[in-house]
DNA sequence: ACAATACTCAAGTCCATGCTTAACTATTCC
DNA sequence: GGAATAGTTAAGCATGGACTTGAGTATTGT
């Protein structure tokens, strides 16, 4: 629980489909609350949580100016969720067939291999 | 909704911390689902639910062999997730600051800016 | 000042998901 | 063949998170 609290805010924000349409909006322009409100068929409340979220792990920024609330993305924040991603790919790339080799070797004479599942998903 | 599900499950499989534990894991090297759930204060079954979840969108691999069901890494696995964000990261870093100044000018003559929450986070 | 606007906050409901328990199947060892 | 091992499945509980409603605050227009 170091900077691993920064990847899981970051994804608990874009797990949610709702999060990422209002990154997707954002991402063309900066707007106001009630803005990103109107095309989701949500109450002003329930966008302005997402949104909320998405300021707390850095996604986005606002700032209020009178009683309007505008609301844009953040450059960087993706950034470290994209190191995430990239510090587990390389690594990831390697050494596991090898590994998976020596194990399939070492361990069985006949090998009975049964893969099912996996196949839910149209 | 079209590999929009993709990266949505995706994500959800990320979200949970214990399945990046696992991956993590993974990333060192092939491991069956006794050895996966060892570590963790978990049962087994937990664990086994974990897995599908990580195998049916694709991060991780398994087979069985006799009755040891072996997993691994799958490499391209977050390469969806990769994609996604670099797409969103590369037209996200322009055009906002450009519109917020052109909104800015346009909509208000003494803006009274206060920015406050954003700070809930030790 | 008063009303309308734009947002904010607090509860409360509802559903998805993580985890457990318990029964069950398939393999291996003796 | 029977017991132990490794995994699998299903059912149920419990929590967290998304969304709503409803009341409240600050700002702007008249």
């Amino acid at each position: 629980m170091l900077n691993y609290s920064e990847i899981d805010s970051i994804l608990r924000a874009l797990v949610e489909p709702t999060r990422r349409q209002i990154l997707e909006r954002l991402s063309r322009g900066p707007a106001t609350v009630s803005q990103l409100a109107e095309p989701f068929g949500m109450t002003f409340a329930a966008v302005l949580q997402h949104l909320q979220v998405l300021e707390a792990c850095g996604l986005i920024r606002s700032e209020k100016i009178g009683r309007v609330r505008t609301c844009r993305i953040e450059p960087g924040g993706l950034a470290p969720l994209a190191d995430w991603i990239t510090e587990r790919r390389i690594p990831a790339e390697r050494h596991l067939d090898r590994l998976g080799e020596i194990l399939a070797e070492t361990d069985q004479p006949s090998p009975k291999v049964q893969d099912q599942e996996k196949d839910e998903q149209t």
